[in-house]
DNA sequence: AATAAATTTAGCACATAAGCTAAATAAAAA
DNA sequence: TTTTTATTTAGCTTATGTGCTAAATTTATT
């Protein structure tokens, strides 16, 4: 699938932000637990959106005995800067 | 509705997205009948994907007699760049 | 006034997304 | 080795999004 598929529908649910707004904020890594621990969802929910995110290429995982810890992928997030350079005003399109 | 989640939802459908870089190409403004001629799409399924564009304000339009003229909102996507500010490397979550 | 052109709105059908609970896995602790 | 803790997967239901065609609306032309 397209990247840019994959990251902006990823984008469009409120609470994958705020996932990603929660990881940053705590340094850019988490457990799953301590995510879904955040949210009003179901664990079963907050995993689905953490996989989605992942696929994705939005975050990371490692295991780490029976936890799970995400991380952010800052480097991703030049997809869409990039995307955005194409609407930089005055530019007429040009990066 | 919050902005964000308008315009993050907004971008989510390719179509949506090929139409701002479309409007972009042209230098920001277009027909609806010209950009709806881009498209595989119905006309009115394409109307639609405009609404959905002007409702999260990336674009806003005018009419001009019998037909309705669109401009991309340059200025709407430094809310992208805001938030995508958040997740700059080394900031730690820090504008 | 009647017709034509440009575009949107309405209404319907189908697909995808998102939420839940319950069951399955996997590793750690007892 | 049984139980507990952490997490994901499966299956189901409901909501939302997208596409279509047909009808409505609006302005221009004849």
């Amino acid at each position: 699938m397209d990247a840019y598929e994959a990251v902006f529908s990823a984008l469009a649910h409120p609470a994958r932000r705020r996932i990603l707004m929660t990881l940053n904020f705590e340094r850019g890594s988490m457990s799953a637990g301590a995510i879904a621990g955040v949210f009003e969802h179901s664990w079963a929910t907050t995993s689905r959106h953490l996989r989605v995110l992942e696929d994705a290429k939005l975050i990371r995982s490692e295991s780490d005995g029976r936890n799970r810890i995400y991380y952010i992928e800052y480097k991703r997030f030049d997809l869409l800067r990039d995307w955005l350079a194409w609407f930089s005003e005055g530019t007429g399109g040009t990066k």
